[in-house]
DNA sequence: TAGATTGTTAATCGATTAACAATC
DNA sequence: TAGATTGTTAATCGATTAACAATC
């Protein structure tokens, strides 16, 4: 591990956890990536992965309402790695067409389906009241855009073939006490984790 | 299942596309909840599952950081169950103090702890920039906060006993577009899904 | 060559499913 | 009683880990 040119399987299974036989299998699934007596060269492996997660191209991404969730996730779009990119913004109040937050210019709907074909745009993300949000997929969907990461309180239906994604506070609060409560008893009953 | 009152294993197993023994085992875990050649009781076990979930009671959430994504998901607590509240909001900057977000009056930060320990208060979120997300931790951690759901784009230090979930945009958006990038091959590839 | 470490086969472990006695 | 369905034990399946020949 002093060579960091290359890595065992030994070295990242200590790391991330796991048994190295583990780390050997799930990269070998892949292709044989190592070499037998040295390891893993440490960048090559890097490449490899970011291939095999598809991280080796950038993605655009759209987004759909500029209310307080939409204008945090523009914002956000600056920690967003290379690879990701929101590269326009929607509103359906035409008094927002013309705004600018973190440097992209709020448009308004009708320009929705040219703009993602003509940026390359694959993802959409909607941040619209639940009342419209269906409406707002469908657009995504007729625009030919491959994934909804949705935002909206509410279940959408769309076609096979458009991986839709939803993002829920809710269930995040409820998994967290639900954790919460069993590291109580754990504690109560004496146990480790 | 004509009988609403009542419900089969089988029942169960088909609605969510799980094998039968799997829902008794999984069931019989925590009790005996159902009768031999009748089933399970409905209400009795949602009651049940509520308790196993730990859904039977109510949990107060503190909030610090009311730019546009804690604003958001002040606006969002209309659509928490009832048994998540959130119920305090705190901000770092004094002039927000006393600026009311969807029935919530913003705070400041000097009122923290005695507000948790007041409202009794077992969840906190961060919605601060990343500069401040480990001392607004901090000042959870000292409040008897039990856990924290962290929006900041940073990885929190907490104290064993504290469990912090991290809601991260970003591994949402990626997970997406990995699978999408699944889709497309599974098509190419004419394989089903 | 001797030591190290892969890729892969064999052994183990755990989780899922099937089967069935108990019983409503 | 006959039919249905649980709770649980036994059988099966798949995933994890150990072992090791190949080889750098």
């Amino acid at each position: 591990m002093s060579d960091v040119q290359t890595v065992s399987s030994q070295d990242l299974g200590d790391k991330l956890d796991l048994n190295p036989a583990q780390i050997r299998k799930d990269l070998a699934y892949f292709g044989e990536f190592g070499r037998k007596g040295v390891g893993y060269n440490v960048s090559y492996l890097i490449e490899k992965i970011r291939q095999i997660l598809k991280l080796d191209r950038t993605i655009y991404v759209a987004l759909v309402g500029t209310g307080n969730l939409g204008r945090a996730l523009a914002n956000y779009n600056t920690y967003l790695k290379e690879n990701l990119k929101i590269v326009a913004a929607f509103d359906a109040d035409p008094a927002k067409a013309g705004t600018v937050i973190n440097n992209l210019t709020v448009q308004p709907m009708n320009e929705l389906a040219a703009t993602v074909k003509a940026r390359n745009i694959s993802i959409g993300i909607i941040t619209v009241p639940a009342a419209e949000a269906q409406k707002v997929a469908d657009q995504f969907v007729a625009a030919g855009i491959r994934g909804i990461l949705n935002f909206a309180p509410t279940v959408l239906k769309t076609p096979h073939g458009v991986r839709t994604h939803h993002a829920d506070f809710t269930a995040e609060l409820l998994s967290l006490a639900y954790y919460m409560e069993q590291d109580i008893e754990a504690e109560g009953s004496g146990m480790n984790r």
